[in-house]
DNA sequence: AGCCTTATTTGCATACGTTGCGAATTTGCA
DNA sequence: TGCAAATTCGCAACGTATGCAAATAAGGCT
């Protein structure tokens, strides 16, 4: 996704207006890695612009997904999370914590598909399931971490 | 998904009983390559099992899931999809006319992802997007079909 | 065959995420 | 400043899916 400023420009050309509600909303989207979804971006919004509505949020990522600035990713259950990383580029998710993270796959050519019998893929999007890494240091212990003992209770 | 017999004796090993509803459905099922939502599921066994309820699909789809029987696919926008193939695969979905279709993926360990960061994926999903046969060919003309010439209606 | 416990089905209400609609308001150009 | 056109907002409605509880059915036991 542009700048703020870029995308003020970019609204103005193609006749959209630019209100306060999408100047926050530029702002609290640019460069933001933490995928968020409409209640999210609504929830923050509010606290700097309150009374500002879900409505106006949800119309705004729309907007802003036409113009191919951002993408909504679809990732399994739940509202779907809002992307400006308009790289080529793929997620990740966290099963514990929910946390989106992009990732990026160099040699996608290389993949040996069967079975498309005549189909003509022009996208690929791949989702990887797991544990990030902060969900796998907080359960999983270090060789050296303490240990229940053969004497300990079971 | 097993066959309607095997499943007959997996549900009675679980303490789940076998009922005509649950019956229709693994008919219904089995080597259904369709990718049904459950309300087509449901309009499929209306038909020949007029009264059943919508609750009782979902019911058995989500049973059906947790025994890993079948899959419930993703795709986007719209309702979950149900899978019934079992294997390690992966799905292609037409952007005309929506039609799912499995495909397979040998090498993925080929793939260079940069950016895990200490994400440790278990899984992974591909969805292609595209054009599927059926629909390149209803609207790709090849280069002999007739065509409309200078003389006719617009 | 009949009984009894437990699981299932159904209909309805509800949850959730998202979009439609229209009146009131605001933007931005002239 | 004025005006046309776009936007905001609130609420209703939508599609998908689940919770709940009363009525029903399955299937083991006798």
């Amino acid at each position: 996704m542009r700048s703020p400023a870029d995308l003020t420009e970019a609204f103005r050309r193609q006749n959209l207006k630019v209100t306060p509600q999408r100047q926050l909303l530029f702002r609290l989207l640019h460069g933001n890695a933490a995928h968020p979804s409409a209640d999210v971006l609504f929830a923050e919004a509010s606290e700097l612009m309150p009374g500002i509505s879900l409505r106006t949020v949800y119309q705004t990522l729309n907007d802003l997904a036409a113009m191919g600035e951002l993408q909504s990713v679809s990732v399994g259950s739940g509202p779907s999370r809002f992307d400006p990383n308009t790289d080529d580029h793929h997620h990740a998710v966290c099963d514990r914590c929910g946390d989106v993270f992009d990732v990026y796959v160099n040699n996608i050519g290389a993949l040996e598909v069967e079975g498309l019998n005549g189909f003509r893929p022009s996208a690929t999007r791949m989702v990887f399931s797991g544990t990030c890494q902060r969900c796998s240091t907080l359960s999983l212990p270090t060789p050296d971490t303490p240990r229940p003992t053969r004497s300990s209770t079971q």
